[in-house]
DNA sequence: GTCTATAAAGGGATAGAC
DNA sequence: GTCTATCCCTTTATAGAC
């Protein structure tokens, strides 16, 4: 942990880390304060108790890495220009953080009662804007009528899941880290012309 | 628990539904000895330890779950009955076993590392008749071209993920249960024809 | 095969000195 | 604000009686 933070980022920091690599329930106090370089009574000091510590975590994980997907889906672009740039961001994000779905996946069965409450999750799943654009270029004839939550859910799944499964998908097809890189990079264009195809009245 | 079973199946059956719900680390011995009615010190006399009664009952779910998928996708139907089938008994399935795929998701992020000497993974993702299909019908110009690898992880993505964020979907688009299980319906038919779309040669 | 009792270790959290 | 020492509880696992 580099000396020029304090206490509390270096505490956030190294929580954050152990949090997306071990997993909330296998990671201790105390292995917290080790990697900090600090002393557990620390953590009580700065953030009351664990959970509470992994509520701020999760909130600041989902903010910072949703900003510019948020930014993008409320934007005014035309929709299949923003479907083409939204799919590469997002892949692009994660991609620069390859277990943050993971994570994701493994907190929402760890905490499925109170993950509805936790106001982050907004940031998640948002698509107002988005919807309506949906459906008012489908009425105009643009594109094919279609129903936004099911193309919502269509477009995060094939962009998100792929990370989930990671091990699996090296593993069954033999692929290195970089071999899956170069896969996760194919998928932009991919998703993107399979979900404007889906569109097209044809 | 009924007391027509044996003492081993009552500890693999209680732990069985612990795990899916509260999640592998959650779990205590003591939680799995008092839902099966028996004391913490016989889940050690049949299972040696937690980790392995876990590997156990993660094997066992794989497998009995799978069985039917895999036979349809080494079956000789026809590539898009296939794809119809596939979808369909998917979904079912995992109607069925609502809490499996976000225990799943869980278990890659907790067993990372050991996942995939697990045999069971292989049930997950056999592909090997079905990327044939998918290539030799390509060539013969009955469907577009398709890498076989982005198509599989776009059936499974879509089929499954939606279960994985179930809380989700359900809290932003305020969905019941009975909601949610309509929405599920949908998409059996919804990724069918998104699939069969995505390889027409149009 | 099933039980009680207990060992041995690790967990989160706090008291109190500095 | 940071530390050491410690409390107290829970955990997994085992010993040994029945």
């Amino acid at each position: 942990m580099a000396k020029n933070k304090n206490t509390e980022q270096k505490i956030f920091e190294a929580a954050t880390q152990l949090f997306l690599e071990k997993g909330v329930d296998r990671t201790s106090v105390r292995d917290i304060a080790s990697k900090a370089g600090i002393n557990l009574a620390l953590m009580n000091y700065y953030f009351r108790s664990k959970e509470n510590l992994f509520d701020a975590i999760f909130t600041n994980l989902v903010k910072e890495n949703t900003k510019e997907l948020l930014k993008i889906l409320d934007s005014d672009l035309p929709l299949k220009e923003k479907i083409q740039k939204y799919v590469e961001a997002y892949i692009g994000m994660l991609s620069a953080n390859p277990l943050l779905v993971s994570f994701f996946m493994a907190i929402i069965h760890r905490s499925r009662e109170k993950i509805t409450k936790m106001t982050a999750i907004d940031h998640l799943y948002g698509t107002e804007k988005f919807s309506q654009q949906l459906v008012d270029e489908g009425k105009a004839g643009k594109i094919r009528k279609t129903d936004p939550s099911h193309f919502f859910v269509d477009m995060i799944s094939m962009i998100t899941f792929p990370f989930a499964i990671k091990p699996l998908i090296m593993d069954r097809n033999e692929m290195s880290e970089e071999e899956f890189a170069a896969f996760i990079e194919e998928r932009k264009e991919h998703i993107t012309q399979m979900l404007l195809k889906s569109l097209m009245p044809c």
